[in-house]
DNA sequence: GCTATGAGAATGAACGTTCATTCCCATAAG
DNA sequence: CTTATGGGAATGAACGTTCATTCTCATAGC
């Protein structure tokens, strides 16, 4: 339910509490938002005191950004596992079906929280600048892959698919987010539909002259 | 250069000052993100003291709604000149051209800023799900009335149409305010591209089993 | 078995600061 | 004089953070 995770440290009991404290300020940040969360909605969604929380974090700063790397190892680790898929069309169908539009809505309004964040703090703006590069590259690789296969058109360049797809995936994101009606099975099917004729070469940069209005 | 406007006020010397304070609250926002900007930032900005914005908003949470009105407005605007367009193709590269990505890079992260905002606060919210609604009914309308015309392949459902395009106009903002190499011609030219392949009916709502993992 | 010891964990009451907001006074306009 | 306008100090609440203190509990000494 959480996508605060081990990582690769030890399962010492100091960072079993770290992430109970992680996973309660994620609770705290998505029903508020990072900056009107208090230290002390933290402590108390955590069941402990405030002071108690500067046991495991420096700062409210430092639990920020170890929610956002979480968030992006856990977007990295989903990327991971589902690149083992053979096929590129049940790949993408897997991965905004299950792992992208799957998550309760609360995590995407999480996503929403860091992407405002990054565009006013560097430290975030960094953490979030890499994982999307990472994605993006994977993407490209990806595709680059299918396409040898067979599975994507020879006209296809994968680094333009790779664009086409996270921008319909961000976009996803934030409708997810917002929009009280939002319809997951529809919208997979409408983003798959995109990926199809993406990958039959049927979408290709055009360039229309901007005829003054 | 603000998205700040008269509207359908009149120009009393009040609500000239009122825009002043607006527009200067709206660079204050973009610069530092609606949470941490103070009364103070905003008044530096406007060149006035902070006391004295209490004459013309009652609350910063005023200020704020207003701005995200005069979004919403800007948007509506926006959208019904554009909606002259004779051809659906040329409306498509000169909107997305010219009114959504040519804006300076600032405004978009105030967007990012508004839907974050949005995912917290109620009144906030509603603006902005009255503005979504207004600009996908508008597209669908725009969208049948070129089918009628016979721009639009004749299978081409509307309101498929209009999804599919606020998804990639939704990614598109995200990766405008975000990415620092973001290129703009090359990504209208990407979502143009996926436009006309809408257009022809080369993108279909795609259902794939989603065999488990 | 029972108490003494000590270290780590947790508390909750501050502290200094910042903030949105209010209040009061000065000046300008009519 | 009266009213509108604005500056800036004052206010009170809330914040992140610190810290002296208390609690918990395993171990050691007897």
């Amino acid at each position: 339910m959480s996508f605060v995770q081990p990582l690769a440290e030890k399962r010492t009991p100091d960072s079993e509490r770290r992430m109970q404290i992680l996973a309660a300020a994620e609770r705290a940040f998505v029903r508020l938002g990072f900056h009107v969360t208090s230290m002390q909605n933290v402590a108390d969604e955590a069941g402990m005191s405030a002071g108690n929380l500067y046991r495991y974090f420096p700062s409210k700063e430092a639990i920020v950004e170890e929610l956002c790397n979480c968030d992006a190892d856990e977007r990295a680790r989903h990327f991971a596992e589902v690149a083992q898929h053979g096929d590129i069309l049940g790949l993408a169908s897997f991965a905004i079906r299950e792992k992208l539009l799957g998550k309760p809505v609360e995590k995407t309004r999480m996503i929403l929280e860091i992407w405002s964040e990054a565009a006013h703090n560097p430290r975030i703006a960094a953490i979030s600048r890499a994982m999307d590069a990472n994605v993006r590259a994977g993407l490209t690789v990806l595709f680059a892959a299918a396409k040898a296969r067979g599975e994507i058109a020879a006209s296809v360049d994968p680094d333009f698919a790779a664009r086409v797809m996270i921008t319909l995936v961000a976009g996803l994101f934030k409708r997810h987010a917002l929009e009280p009606t939002f319809d997951v099975d529809a919208e997979a099917d409408m983003a798959l539909g995109v990926l199809v004729a993406l990958f039959n070469g049927a979408i290709t940069p055009q360039t229309k002259s901007t005829e003054s209005h």
